[in-house]
Order: C-alpha cells, then structure tokens, then sequence
DNA sequence: AAGACGAAAGTGGTTGA
DNA sequence: TCAACAACTTTCGTCTT
C-alpha cells in the first residue's frame, strides 16, 4: 500500500514505512513525506469463498474508540417505524425508553469525550494504534472517576500524550496544546495525574525519538540526522542527556549536527521547531562540546568555511 | 544587522524534612 | 505543608560575523 512513490523533495525512490509511528521517511533526504497515514489494507488475504468465510470478521472491528467498544446495539430511529404492526410499535417505544435510561451519565461523556480524542488525534496525525491506547487510557480514567474536577478535554489531551509517549510516538506538550486548545500546564498536570492515578508506567523518553520530526520540519539531510542520533548516542554514554529536557537535548544535538555537516540552521530556527528556547539550545550545546570533544569538528568546518 | 552568547530574575514542578 | 532545588524560560545587554 503506497500513497506516495517518489519523495516530493530530493525525487528519491527509497522511502521507508515506519508503520507505528504513522511516518514515511525518504532515506535519502530524511524528509517525512507522509505522516498522516491511514492502514486501509486488510491484513489477511482470501483464496475462495470458504477462507473469506472463514477470514472474515462480521460487523464492526471491536474498539475502544467507540463509546460501548463497538458492541452495542441501538434501538432503531423513527424511520424504522413503517414496518411495524401496532404491538410492535409499542414494544419499539418501550425499548427505546429503556435505552435512553440506560445511556448513563458515564456512557454519554465517553461519547463525547472520543470524538474529541479522534478530532484531536487526527489532527495531530497520529496513528490508530495510539488513539486506540488514548481511548483505553481514557476509558478507565472515566471508570475511576478521575475526570471529576477536570475538564474531559483536558482529560482526553493527558490520555493522548500518555499514549504518545507509551507508543514512542512523541509529540511535545506543546503541539498537544494547540491540538486541544488546553494550556500545557494543564494537560501536563492531568497527564500526571491520571498515568499516577491509573499506574501506568512511562519510561521517559527518548530525545532520538524526536529527531526525524525535527530534522524533517528544518529539511535536514539524512546524513545530518543519523549524527545528531549519534552525538545523542554518546551524550547518553556520558550522562549528559539524565534530568534534562529530551526536546532540548534533541534539539542541540540537531544543531551540532547541522553545524557540522555545513547545513547550519540558526538556534533560534532549530528552537523554534522543538519547542525550546535559544539559551537552552546554547547550553546543551555547550554541554555537548565541553563532553564530547566535537571542537575539532566545528573548527574545521569553520576553517573550510573561511578558506 | 543578524546571530550567538551569557547573566539575572522568574516560573512550575519535585523532593525531602 | 513548606522550603530548597534543578531545569527551563524570559528578557536584555554585549560580543561576533
């Protein structure tokens, strides 16, 4: 399943389907060409009539993205009406009754809550199998009753990031924020409090994770990539990366790696698409080489540069 | 003139008494 | 519950290219 052959940027034909994370990358060019996909494939084939039988699942995939996990039924609307004899009818009306006594208060806000969820993970383009996870988080954080006191958007936005950050799908708080409309300060709080509430354990993550989004956004080479996840290998190995920022971390190591492979990118551009300030670019950086030993490299880029 | 640098003060969260 | 603390931000003046 192919929705683009050749990358838009650099013409390659070597792109790579990174399926979790929702992400084409041109190996080439390091560019994301596509990350907003969508599986529309099935993932079994059928020789005859007796495999589709056997292969084929009836109704709709059970889910948690839908309110009742996709199993419920409802009773028919109006329209349906026209077929049914009086005691039918009746018995149509009674039953209905009875549904709408039975949707909740609970049911009702899971309703609402997961279109939310949805617009809000379609927006920020991630993959079903992260929204899925967001609606299982959200589903028991509701079940616990641990949306009382808290907007359910605000709920939704810390069952996504918790999500994201289970799947090694990282997006900041920030782009969380203006897929939401809800302040980073609060979708952090609530994100830990229900990922404490509910003890769900989140390892913290990896600023790797982050480059090819970054480096993609300042339209980085490949090259220049696979060195920032190097230098960001070794500040592992020296401790530089434990306690700080994964964003800013990632960020430095993009702008070292861009310095040194003459694709110099501004701090304040590189800050910018990892949700960082300058000074704190500046002071990994300056971490980075007083750890690592990479002066030699900047100087000789500088000197090629001047002669 | 733009970018890089670094000091100083402020913010929000964590930790430990 | 409060204070100390680390990481990060904002702001701003100075140096470098």
């Amino acid at each position: 399943m192919t929705f683009v052959k050749k990358c838009p940027e650099c013409g390659g034909i070597n792109l790579f389907w990174n399926k979790e994370k929702g992400e084409i990358i041109c190996r080439d060019c390091g560019l994301v060409v596509e990350d907003k996909m969508v599986d529309f494939g099935q993932e079994w084939r059928e020789f005859d009539s007796a495999d589709a039988a056997k292969l084929r699942r009836t109704g709709a995939p059970m889910s948690y993205t839908q309110f009742d996990q996709g199993l419920g039924t409802d009773v028919g609307k109006k329209s349906d009406l026209y077929q049914l004899g009086g005691k039918a009818k009746s018995k149509f009306f009674r039953l209905r009754k009875w549904q709408q006594r039975i949707s909740t208060a609970i049911e009702r806000n899971l309703k609402l809550a997961l279109s939310e969820l949805k617009r809000v993970s379609s927006y920020l383009r991630l993959p079903g199998s992260v929204e899925e996870e967001a609606a299982r988080i959200y589903t028991l954080a509701v079940q616990k009753g641990l949306v009382r006191g808290r907007s359910m958007e605000s709920v939704v936005a810390g069952a996504l990031y918790a999500a994201c950050r289970r799947h090694d799908v990282p997006r900041t708080l920030d782009e969380l924020g203006e897929a939401s409309n809800i302040e980073k300060k609060e979708i952090g709080r609530t994100y830990r409090f229900i990922t404490r509430e509910l003890g769900i354990k989140i390892l913290p993550s990896n600023p790797g994770d982050y480059i090819p989004r970054f480096a993609s956004s300042l339209k980085l080479s490949a090259e220049t990539q696979s060195r920032a996840v190097e230098i960001i290998e070794s500040a592992q190995d020296v401790e530089l990366t434990s306690g700080r920022g994964p964003t800013g971390i990632a960020a430095a190591a993009l702008y070292v790696a861009a310095l040194i492979n003459g694709e110099k990118r501004t701090q304040r551009e590189v800050a910018d698409v990892a949700g960082v300030t300058e000074v704190t670019i500046r002071n990994r950086y300056k971490e980075l080489l007083d750890r690592l030993k990479l002066e030699k490299e900047i100087n000789k880029v500088k000197k090629k540069n001047r002669g």
